[in-house]
This record gives structure tokens, C-alpha cells and sequence, in this order.
RNA sequence: CCCCCUAUAGCCCAACCGGCAGAGGCAACCGACUUAAAAUCGGUACAGUCUGGGUUCGAAUCCCAGUAGGGGGACCA
């Protein structure tokens, strides 16, 4: 009987798929079984598998970003309680941040009613999308249960000396009215959140001294090869920018203290004819200080001058030098030359000293410089072309030679190489007390305070009176949580200094001993609530500790990471930064947080992103609606590999319902009873079903999700051919290829599956079926076609035995009619044999 | 300017260690069912792998040079 008549004869209603139907036979059922619940007790046997998504920022509903990641992730949970894996799947949200507080602002509402609104929503949204979430751990940052700790790693940090106050010149955020983090302003010079062009402003601010990790974070880099993209590990390495060389320290004339410079060619220092400092270091004010009017008015006005430009200016290479003399010398250490002092905008402030030893025969920058103000060049390198010929003079050329040559006009380094010549120079530098070895790299200090109201607040007191003026003290940890006051009453408004301070009930406190002190009135960056939230999912409602090491040490680290690349050097550095800081404190047997990483690419339509402003928006509930959430998973799935981008004009979501449609009829024409012996089954239908079985696996975790759909679309279309024109809906083969589809369908159609499971007459939960292993008899081959190739071309084709050896191959090939017509009176030179794929001849006339 | 990734049918994409270029889908076309359409079912057709070299018996796959698109970094001493 074929479908046709099926249809004919029971009528469409046992036909039909019905997605919103299946939805709403099993949403309840699983309400009720609570199927990813995971133990706190450690007591499950099963090997255990931490699988987590980025938690989401509740900015509104979910939208197609949500989906795609979500749908990943899930697929990647799911897939590993089928392989029999106790699998921790749990969802949070990161709910501080300044969209709540700029939503709030527009409407005059309070943040928390935003937030948390928004957060129903999408939890309400996720319940219909069915990611397989452990809902027994839900975490909201913005919760003092949550920030508490947060309070409390802040604490942990500032006693270890790793937070820290300084002024500094800070990247400023002229919209939002705050400092941002250096990760947190993109290469355009522009506010990651706010879009706005940054401004550089002076303040006192609170850092995280990550730059203590900076190596570590590099070269752990190295153990996450092949786990985390290739991507990724290089915007670390390059954000990281550690760079070795040399500290040498300059004298000044006047001046006690010697100015050290961080250099990476210690071999030039016979070529240094002038030193750089950076304007607005503080060196620059001293030196101009103590210099004569003249001097000292031409660099206030240079320093103006320089903090006017905006970031791309700055960053444009090509400009013009500019700089002013500063009227001093500082003496070479190595040939005690006397070398005047510049101010130039070209030496960066907080990149290694703030000051630089200029070689303009063999750095670009310097000798652009040198030539613009007329300073010596002297070539201490001589460096040839690919033909041996000695390079022009950079004084004439007006090109730096950087590359390796022999040292010359450098006493000891004379006839040295350059990497022989950089160790010699270290070594007499060192012998000489004047320098030493040195790394510098381009990763600064991560800034965490921030000057806005809806985020955590820093648990610090300042000295309010005269007698502890300029102190600091933490809050106690048994007075944790420092709760955030009501935003009733207070301006949320961005002023530039935080609304808290002016929260004078909160903000003012009273010790034991009667001295008077005021909170600090900073939040914290956002990302940091985020660097260690995988941890608290342990053990979320646990109100003694921030996590339970033993749960995070069973556990961790993450076994799979899923989110988007746009946290590559954020949120992403931050966490190792973090999880390698508590590894230190004793809490943590691993020094890395997530042991794979899955970046999704992103949504699109028409090949441009999705936006409300460009009106291109593909609405997450409208297609769930219209769909189905089985439809819009198996379409994000298949649509490509996962890390690339998807166009929503490219991919079919009527066809994705279609192929699900299929797959369910095909589970609900099985007429073998459960427990059949699947052996008696039709021999041809078994192979195809566990090539699939044995291949699934593979693919699921390299990620190639979408060669998984496609194989089990081609599974269906056996098995109705099977049904239809072959075995018949009895055979036990049907029925075992009908349950295989059902438990890999599971991990991106969950609803379909169920109920594919249910009609199989199974118990629900199809999600905590484990995979049967497949049988290796039934993967090989009797036969198999062997091709034969002459001079490169396929000139036949062999069907022999999968066990025929060389010999019996290469026979069977040369005794081909089609193949001896191909060599004709060609001589054969030479015959490859690789069985039992291929016989290839190569011949000459 | 430097670094990384990608390029296969009209479109989205597969192809293990180099071994028959095609798994799957979209769109198209033909046929079945239907009064008709939709849905469904069956079938057909469509590229030689961005360009140019090289290695090899054999290259989509490895190497070199280039083109196009995407991403990252960039006055970092």
C-alpha cells in the first residue's frame, strides 16, 4: 500500500503533519518530566559532558541570532545524552548592562521592570523553542543572589592585589556618559555600545591587572589548538601583542632619576640619535616643566593639539610627524652621546614607557621624523637586497632599512648578525647595570568601573573624614551583598559621574568606631559578571559560597562553548583571565574554561545584517509561529556549516517542514511491533541505516550538522522507497531505520521526534534514547567497484570481490576491453594499485 | 600595509589520508493523483571545482603566484 492510498483510506486528519499540534501534545509532558534536570549529589554514573551557550542579554524577545546559537548549542546537548553522557545544559541571563538603563531613561521606568519583563519573554520564547535547558539553575546577574558574589570575586581580587585604583588617561564614551574597557572600543575609534567616538579623558578609575596574566594567556593559547577556531586564537595572540626585547635606561641631564625605553632592537642603540616621549606622559609635562617659556607654551600647545584629534586621525599612519623639542638631552648608555629630547604624538603613553630611543637609520617612524625635523641619521646596520648590493643610505633613500644585516658603527657588536647582535647588546647591557631583557606587550590593564547605575556595585568605602581622608577599606564579606538602592528618586540620566554617589542614604555609612565613609559610587563592567557565571550554574541556588569547587572541578572545565565570535577577545579573554585567577586562589583544578568553542556566524538577509533600522528584520516569533520551532532548528542547522553566516533569502523554511513531514509518515507506516529482531530485517535498508548510525557521530562533533540533515533526508527517502517498492511496512529493517531517524531527528527536531518515538510505541523521551552502537558486519562491502584509470582518465569500471587482492585487481584491470582499447599500442610505464579503489596506468608512445 | 578565512551546478551546500566531482536541499522542467489548484508521489536536466603555474600515475584536495569576497590588526618602538 502506498501513501496515496493510505491517504485515501484513513483519511487526511492521521495523515497530516501538524506541527502546532505535536507541539502541543508534548510541551506538558515534558513540563511534567523535567528530562535535563541534573543531580547536585555527583551520584549519576554516566560520564559527564558540560555544554553551554553564551547566556543571552535580554534586550527584547529573542531574535534569529538567538535561534541560530541556541539551535547549535542545543544540538551539541542533545547529541551527547544520546551517546549516554550525563550532560549539564543550564541557562542564565546577563541582565545588567546599559540598554536596561537606557530603556528605562526613555520611558521612566525602573530598570529591574525592564530587565526582567524582557527576561519572561524570552523565557516564555525558549519554553516553545525547546533547547533541552536544565531549568533548575536559572541565574539572572542582576540579582544581589548573583552579584553578591560578583561583590565577592571583587573582594577576592582587590586582596590579591589584582584590583587596583589609578588615574589615567581612559577611553571615554561621550553618549553613555561612562569609561569603556580598551576591548570595548572597536578599531574605528568608536563605542562598541553606544557607536559614538571616544574620547580620551583623565581619571581615576578601578583596573583588573590582567596584564600580570598576559603570558599565561598567551601561551595556554597553544592547549586550545584545534578545539577553539584558528580565528579566534590568533585575535587573542595578536590582541595580546606581547613583544620581547630591551629595557635600556637613558640619563637625563638635570635630572636624577634615568628614563628606561622599551626597545626591540637593542642592536641599534649605536644608531639612536634623539629620544621620543609620549605628550601626555608624565614625563613630558616634567621635562617641559622645567624648561624655559618658549619651550614650555609650544608644548601646552602641542599637547592641546593632540588630545583635539579623534582616534582615526590618530591611527592614520601616513600623516605628518609633528612634535616639539623639549629643550633637554639624554645621554646614549652605550657611547655616552648626548641626544636631544622630543615630545612626539607617534610614542603611545601607556605602551612601554611612554618613551622611545629613535633609530632613523632602521625604524620607518623615527626616520619620517628625523628628516621632518633635520636630526642625524647613522646607519649601524648594513643591510642588502636579495643581490647582494649594499641598501641606499634610509638619510637619502628616506626608507628605514629594518631588515637583518651586519652591525657596523657599533664598537663591540661590530660584524655581529642581527639576532647574534641583540643578545650581545642585552648581555653588555646587563654587565653594565644600564639595561636588561624585557617583554612589553599591547594588552593594557582591564578597566571594570563604570560611572552608571544598573550593574554591580564596587564593594569599597572612601575615607569621609578628615581623619581617614584618602582611605579605602572593602566591605566586609558577611555584609555582602552591597544591594543597588532603588533608582526611584535618582537621576539615571548620563552625567559623567555615577548616579549612585548621589544616592546619599545608600551612599553614606557610619563603621562601628563612628568614622564616616562614603560607597564607592562605581558599578561594574558587565563583563565581569559574565568572566565567571559557567561556575555558579553548579551549584546557582547555593546562598554560602559563589560556586561549590567540588561540583565545578567534577564538572569543568566546559566541555563545549557556543556563542558568537564577537566575543572573541572580550568576554572570552576576561573568563580565562578570571578562571586562571581563581585556579591561583585555590578554587579551580584547571586553568582553562571552555575546552571547545562553536562560534556561530551570524543571520542575514540579503546578504546584509539583520536590523530594525534597515527594516530587513526576520522575526523570531512570527517564524516560530508560521512553522513551527522543529522547522526553523532543522532550517538554521541545515543551512550550512554552522560557523558560517546564513542568508535567510538562501535557505527554505517550507522545505525543512516538508522533509520533517516525511520523516514523521515514514514512523507512522512501521507496522513491525518495539522489540522486533531487527537481524531478520532487508539486508540492503540495514547497511544504509547503520552507515548512518556509525557516521553520525563523526559528523555531530565536527560540527557539520548540515551533512547530518542531509543524510537523514536521504534515510527517509530510503525507507519510504523501502516501504513503498521494496521490503514493506512490516519488515523489521523499516523499523529500525524508522527509531534511528527518530533519536538523531531528535537533536534538531525535537517535537517531530517525540512523536515519531511515541508512534514507534515508546515512552517519551525520545531525547534519552542512547544511540545503538552500529554493527561493523553490516559495514562492509562485499562487492565494490573498482575504477580503473590510464594516463589519469577513468576508462572503466570493475565490480569485484571487497577482498581482491593487488595482483587479482591489476589482472582484472589490464584484461578490460575498454581499458586495452584506451592503451591501444601504448607502452605502459607504470601501473598503481590501491585496492579496492583504483588500478591506474600510466603509458608512453 | 601586515595576518587569517573563503571561492564546487541558477542558488545554498557535500566530497575521509590526494583516488569515479555529487550526499542533501531550494529553484526549474516532465509525469502521476485532482474538475482544478495546493499538498503529495515518481522522474529529468544542470557544473568539472575563481585564474595561472608546479608536484604526482592521479589534484576540488598539497605547493607557489594572482583575483574576488569576508574578518582581524595596524605610528605598539
Amino acid at each position: 500500500m502506498n501513501e496515496q492510498q493510505a491517504n485515501a483510506e484513513t483519511g487526511v486528519d492521521a495523515a497530516a503533519y501538524d506541527f502546532q499540534a505535536i507541539q502541543d501534545r508534548w510541551l506538558p509532558v515534558w513540563d511534567e518530566m523535567k528530562p535535563f534536570e541534573v543531580a547536585n549529589d555527583l551520584s549519576d554514573q554516566r560520564p559527564k559532558k558540560y555544554v553551554l551557550d553564551m547566556f543571552p542579554y535580554p534586550s527584547g524577545d529573542l531574535h534569529m541570532g538567538h535561534a541560530e546559537a541556541f539551535c547549535f548549542g542545543d544540538v551539541l546537548a542533545r547529541y551527547w545524552r544520546g551517546r549516554g553522557y550525563d550532560v549539564l545544559h543550564p541557562i542564565g541571563w546577563d541582565s545588567f548592562g546599559l540598554p536596561a538603563e537606557n530603556a528605562a531613561i526613555k520611558r521612566g521606568i525602573d530598570p529591574r521592570e525592564w530587565t526582567y519583563a524582557n527576561i519572561d519573554q524570552q523565557k516564555s520564547s525558549f519554553r516553545l523553542y525547546a533547547p533541552s535547558f536544565d531549568w533548575s539553575r536559572v541565574l539572572h546577574t542582576s540579582d544581589p543572589e548573583y552579584y553578591k558574589w560578583n561583590q565577592w570575586l571583587f573582594l577576592k581580587m582587590y586582596e590579591k592585589g589584582l584590583a587596583y585604583r589609578k588615574a589615567s588617561w581612559v577611553n571615554w564614551d561621550p553618549v553613555d556618559q561612562t569609561v569603556l574597557a580598551n576591548e570595548q572600543v572597536l578599531s574605528d575609534g568608536t563605542s562598541e555600545r553606544s557607536g559614538a567616538m571616544v574620547v580620551k579623558k583623565k581619571l581615576t578609575q578601578w583596573y583588573f591587572r590582567i596584564t600580570d596574566y598576559a603570558d599565561r594567556l598567551l601561551d595556554d593559547l597553544d592547549q586550545l589548538e584545534g578545539q577553539w577556531p584558528t580565528k579566534v586564537l590568533n585575535m587573542q595572540r595578536n590582541w595580546i601583542g606581547r613583544s620581547q626585547g630591551a629595557e635600556v635606561e637613558f640619563e637625563i641631564e638635570g635630572r636624577d632619576a634615568k628614563v628606561p625605553v622599551f626597545t626591540t632592537r637593542p642592536d641599534t642603540l649605536h644608531g639612536a640619535t634623539f629620544m621620543v616621549v609620549a605628550p601626555d606622559s608624565d614625563l613630558a609635562a616634567e621635562l617641559a616643566a622645567s624648561s624655559s617659556p618658549e619651550v614650555r607654551e609650544a608644548f601646552e600647545a602641542y599637547l592641546t593639539a593632540t588630545q583635539k584629534q579623534s582616534e582615526i586621525d590618530r591611527q592614520n599612519a601616513d600623516r605628518e610627524k609633528t612634535g616639539v623639542f623639549l629643550d633637554h638631552f639624554a645621554i646614549n648608555p652605550v657611547n655616552g652621546e648626548r641626544i636631544p629630547v622630543w615630545a612626539s604624538d607617534y610614542v603611545l603613553a601607556d605602551y612601554g614607557h611612554g618613551a622611545i630611543m629613535a633609530v632613523p637609520a632602521h625604524d620607518q617612524r623615527d626616520l619620517d621624523f628625523a628628516l621632518k625635523f633635520e636630526l642625524p641619521v647613522r646607519v649601524v646596520v648594513e643591510v642588502r637586497d636579495e643581490d647582494g648590493a649594499v641598501l641606499e643610505d634610509p638619510a637619502v633613500s628616506g626608507v628605514a632599512t629594518a631588515g637583518n644585516g651586519v652591525l657596523v658603527n657599533s664598537e663591540e657588536l661590530n660584524g655581529l648578525g642581527k639576532v647574534e647582535a641583540i643578545a650581545k647588546a642585552i648581555e653588555v647591557l646587563e654587565a653594565r647595570g644600564t639595561g636588561r631583557a624585557a617583554k612589553t606587550y599591547r594588552l593594557r590593564d582591564w578597566l571594570i568601573s563604570r560611572q552608571r547605575y544598573w550593574g554591580t556595585p564596587i564593594p569599597i568605602l572612601h575615607g569621609a573624614e578628615e581623619s581617614n581622608e584618602g582611605e579605602m577599606r572593602p566591605v566586609a564579606h558577611e555584609e555582602l551583598p552591597v544591594r543597588l538602592p532603588a533608582s526611584e528618586g535618582l537621576d539615571l540620566k548620563p552625567k559623567g559621574s555615577s548616579p549612585l554617589g548621589a544616592a546619599t542614604e545608600w551612599s553614606n555609612v557610619t563603621d562601628a568606631e563612628g568614622q564616616a565613609w562614603t560607597r564607592d559610587p562605581d558599578t561594574m563592567d558587565t563583563f565581569v559578571d559574565s568572566s565567571w557565571y559557567f561556575l555558579r550554574f553548579l551549584s546557582a541556588n547555593d546562598d554560602t559560597q559563589a560556586f561549590d569547587p567540588k561540583l565545578v572541578n567534577a564538572w569543568g572545565p566546559i566541555d563545549q562553548y557556543a556563542g558568537g565570535v564577537e566575543h572573541a577577545i572580550l568576554h572570552l579573554l576576561y573568563s580565562r583571565f578570571i578562571t586562571k585567577v581563581l585556579h591561583d586562589l585555590g578554587y579551580l583544578d584547571f586553568e582553562e574554561p571552555f575546552s571547545a568553542l562553536l562560534n556561530q556566524g551570524m543571520v542575514l538577509q540579503d546578504g546584509a545584517k539583520m536590523s530594525k533600522s534597515k527594516g530587513n528584520l526576520v522575526e523570531f516569533a512570527s517564524e516560530l509561529k508560521a512553522h513551527g520551532a522543529d522547522a526553523l532548528r532543522v532550517t538554521l542547522a541545515f543551512a550550512g556549516p554552522p560557523e558560517d553566516d546564513i542568508d535567510w533569502a538562501d535557505v527554505s523554511v517550507q522545505g525543512s517542514a516538508k522533509f520533517l513531514a516525511r520523516a514523521w509518515r515514514v514512523a507512522g507506516d512501521v507496522a513491525s511491533e518495539p522489540g522486533v529482531d531487527f537481524a531478520a530485517g532487508d539486508q540492503g535498508l540495514r547497511r544504509h541505516t547503520h552507515k548512518l548510525l556509525a557516521d553520525a557521530p563523526t559528523l555531530v562533533e565536527n560540527y557539520k550538522f548540515n551533512v547530518v540533515v542531509a543524510r537523514l533526508m536521504d534515510q527517509v527517502n530510503v525507507t519510504r522507497k523501502a516501504i513503498d517498492a521494496g521490503a514493506g511496512a512490516a519488515d523489521p529493517a523499516v523499523r529500525e531505520s524508522a527509531e534511528a531517524i527518530a533519536m538523531i531527528l531528535s537533536l534538531f527536531a525535537p517535537y517531530t521526534a517525540e512523536d515519531m518515538w511515541s508512534k514507534l510505541g515508546h515512552e517519551a523521551t525520545v531525547a534519552l534514547a542512547v544511540w545503538p552502537s552500529a554493527d561493523e558486519s553490516l559495514l562492509v562491502e562485499d562487492e565494490v567497484t573498482l575504477i580503473v584509470q590510464v594516463d589519469g582518465k577513468v576508462r572503466d569500471r570493475l565490480t569485484l570481490p571487497a577482498s581482491v587482492s593487488e595482483a587479482d585487481a591489476e589482472a582484472a584491470a589490464r584484461a578490460s576491453q575498454s581499458v586495452q582499447r584506451a592503451i591501444g599500442d601504448r607502452q605502459i610505464v607504470n601501473v598503481i594499485v590501491r585496492v579496492p579503489k583504483i588500478v591506474s596506468i600510466a603509458t608512453k608512445p
